[in-house]
DNA sequence: AAATCTTTCAACCGCGTGGCC
DNA sequence: TGGCCACGCGGTTGAAAGATT
């Protein structure tokens, strides 16, 4: 009964991925792209179901990942994206380019959830959850809710950008900079960990798999953070993640400096074709994100206009707008 | 030092959706 | 128009690492 498995359960391997397949999936991608995942594994040998691959790909091999401890800023975006837009960590994920949504997802399981429940329950035993994953509640209440939410998300959200750079808002749309239609930006990233990717796939084929295997006896997270340490702008600093640099790049605290103008002609124009598809998947990623620009608007054009988001909302008609709900 | 408990996060599973025929 | 297929998403799981007893 129910839906067959999307690929054949026999011979096909499970768990934690090794070294050797991440290299193999890695190199493959670089030379075909990413996509046609059905095709993946019988081209590439890998005992790996299509899903398998393409997780692999998008969560832990693809270039312009960060990982490690989430900055204060990320934390707070997450926050008040999630009380924004609920559980569609892809979504969030969207705003947060170089976190996937897996890992959004498993930091807001892990961590922000009791965070809040902690900060909550410091609170007077008022509902103050403002939240989305809560008791069932009625169409109406349901409603009443979003406009509570989405009121307190907004400046919430205001007030978190406005702690983060106390002197001052934001002249312009915060996002800007890392907004994920700020392609050059995501150019740059992948650029360079495609060359980083290339670099590995060398060193790969100078070493002897079973030395490549010693050095990651920490099993995958190692040998794919290895994609990236050649980079110099290594995650492998994750430790001590590097709010500053990560907040340039954000321009964050920096309104002035535009991250897409940062990048040069050149760099862009260099793009292999792998990275061009690269693009290409980024840019398909962008397709789910138009409704959010409507929210970015809302959010951020004027922000000293609290008490107009019934209006907003009003507006913002189920209707003309429905896939924002 | 060993056993047990807790936390973390990579990976899996199943469903929804959109494109193609 | 309906069925099939591939992909993407969100919820969940389970092994490994870390913390505590």
């Amino acid at each position: 009964m129910g839906r067959p498995p999307c690929c054949d359960k026999v011979g096909v391997k499970k768990g934690p991925w090794t070294p050797e397949e991440d290299i193999i999936l890695v190199s493959y991608i670089q030379e075909h792209g990413p996509g046609n995942w059905r095709s993946v594994p019988t081209n590439t040998g890998l005992l790996r179901c299509s899903k398998s691959c393409r997780l692999r790909w998008t969560n832990y091999l693809r270039p312009g990942i960060k990982r490690g401890n989430f900055t204060d800023h990320e934390e707070k975006m997450i926050i008040h994206l999630q009380a924004l837009l609920g559980n569609r960590w892809a979504a969030i994920a969207s705003y947060l380019p170089q976190r996937t949504d897996n890992d959004i997802k498993n930091y807001w399981n892990t961590h922000l959830k009791k965070k809040l429940k902690k900060l909550h329950t410091g609170l007077d035993d008022h509902n103050q959850d403002g939240f989305s994953a809560s008791q069932p509640i009625s169409k109406g209440q349901w409603e009443r809710r979003l406009q509570t939410d989405i009121h307190m998300a907004k400046r919430a959200l205001c007030e978190a950008l406005s702690l983060d750079k106390p002197s001052q808002l934001p002249e312009s749309n915060p996002f800007d900079g890392y907004h994920p239609y700020t392609r050059p930006y995501q150019a740059s990233i992948y650029a360079s960990n495609a060359e980083n990717i290339a670099r590995l796939l060398e060193n790969w084929n100078k070493n002897s798999p079973k030395s490549v295997q010693k050095n990651n006896s920490q099993n995958t997270q190692n040998s794919s953070n290895n994609l990236v340490i050649a980079n110099g702008s290594s995650p492998s600093t994750e430790g001590a993640t590097t709010p500053d640099a990560f907040d340039s790049l954000l321009s964050f605290n920096s309104p002035t400096s535009d991250v897409s103008q940062s990048v040069s002609v050149d760099e862009t124009a260099n793009l292999t074709p792998e990275m061009n598809l690269v693009q290409d998947e980024s840019k398909a990623d962008l397709e789910t994100q138009v409704p959010l620009t409507f929210l970015e608007k809302w959010l951020f054009e004027d922000g000293a206009t609290q008490g107009q988001d019934v209006d907003l909302i009003n507006n913002m008609s189920l209707e003309d707008n429905p896939g924002y709900f």
